[in-house]
DNA sequence: GCACATATTAAACAACTGTTTGAAATATGT
DNA sequence: ACATATTTCAAACAGTTGTTTAATATGTGC
């Protein structure tokens, strides 16, 4: 992308434009959300006129649906990635804690990079709470993809888990891991002093594969599940 | 409060024009969020002139803060009381799966309600994505009173928790919780048809109490938590 | 009924918003 | 070097935003 192509008539720096405007797009989405973004703010900080999301993504809206969009599929491919690579050992061979972690660093990735930390999480936090894209696609193209790779996986390692079981666990694992990335966004805004957010966060991951896996289990003997 | 009293000089009609501009700028926050939301929508479905907002309340943000405080304090209230309440007729006698639900339902009781519905939690979703309350608010005047609640009534019905654990089990709990509501939100906006949505939900808490109450008996044997 | 306090109101204001427009600059191919 | 395509740009536009202002309407106590 840094080497320009002779034969490419569209213009190498048009391309960098668009880039730095998608990703100071992002990062004003992330942070302010869409309503409390203009097209000055996001052109001033990618170096732009401001005619330039016009030119090049036609509306904010839709400069904002392909930043989104961007993410959203990363995500997604990252996540199903890690689930199905891990699978290829065979299920009998997979701990049930291995895959549960497994994809506990998969889904907080972007948490766990320094480079990126909860933002893009959090983008797609902003986009339940205010749809831009249609209908549907958070749950189509991420949700849903996500969600049925990791309960195949749980029920390829645990085949006692039924459909719906299998589908009620993916849900309590899902919600505990958000949570984390909740309170990372909410203590990273606080006066309080966190001794090491990457340790905490490490332990969240560890306790939660712990607390996963134990509750899981006890679907073996108990369909129903939660009697002892 | 249709009864005006002779006495106060400040005057009913007054407070009913707060109300309506409080009550209308509440649902307006909750769909649109801050910036999404302009002061002639709310002054418009209160019924009022544009001022107002700036004569009753000062500023569209000290509106907003009014608005948003007294749910915040309406559900930590709640949810300490239900807690509270229960553990009055002594931890001894209290099972743990009876403590969970009474929680989880006093979380969710905005959710089970159908005048509110998932709104006055989702609300508290825009404030920490988008924080207008001064610092550490949320934190303090609703998370962490809640939080300490549970985790003492858990350590007082499980005597094995130490402070730890109590806090991560805590955070799985919330997380689940928290959870619920994210899905209702996300399936409202959603063309997929749910067959009821109370009776998912009623199953979505029942899974989580159970689910919890047996991850949470294993940590009398096992500090460490996990270990079958 | 009057004086004073309070609440409501329309108009005005400065600033901001996303978009459009046409000129100018730059890139590209021959 | 020229013709054409693409990109960038400043200015303009219509609409929106939160706030202020002063007049008017309403409420209150005596």
């Amino acid at each position: 992308m840094q080497k320009q192509t002779k034969n490419d008539p569209s213009g190498g720096n048009s391309d960098l434009a668009r880039q730095r405007l998608l990703d100071a797009a992002e990062k004003l989405f992330v942070s302010e959300g869409y309503d409390g973004t203009s097209v000055r703010a996001i052109t001033e900080l990618a170096n732009c006129n401001v005619a330039a999301v016009n030119y090049h993504f036609g509306t904010k809206d839709a400069l904002y649906k392909q930043a989104v969009t961007r993410r959203l599929h990363m995500l997604r491919d990252y996540r199903v990635n890690s689930i199905d690579q891990l699978m290829e050992a065979g299920p009998e061979n997979i701990p049930l804690e291995k895959l549960l972690e497994v994809f506990a660093r998969a889904f907080l990735e972007p948490l766990l990079n320094d480079e990126t930390g909860p933002a893009i999480i959090q983008l797609m936090h902003r986009e339940i709470l205010d749809p831009h894209l249609p209908t549907d696609t958070f749950l189509d193209e991420i949700f849903l993809p996500v969600a049925n790779a990791i309960k195949s996986a749980l029920q390829a390692v645990c085949p006692y888990l039924d459909d719906k079981n299998a589908l009620l666990i993916v849900h309590s694992i899902v919600g505990q891991l958000v949570h984390i990335v909740q309170m990372v966004v909410l203590l990273s805004g606080s006066s309080f002093v966190t001794d090491n957010p990457k340790e905490s966060i490490e332990e969240h991951v560890k306790h939660i594969v712990h607390f996963t896996a134990v509750a899981i289990r006890s679907y073996q003997n108990h369909p129903e599940g939660g009697q002892l």
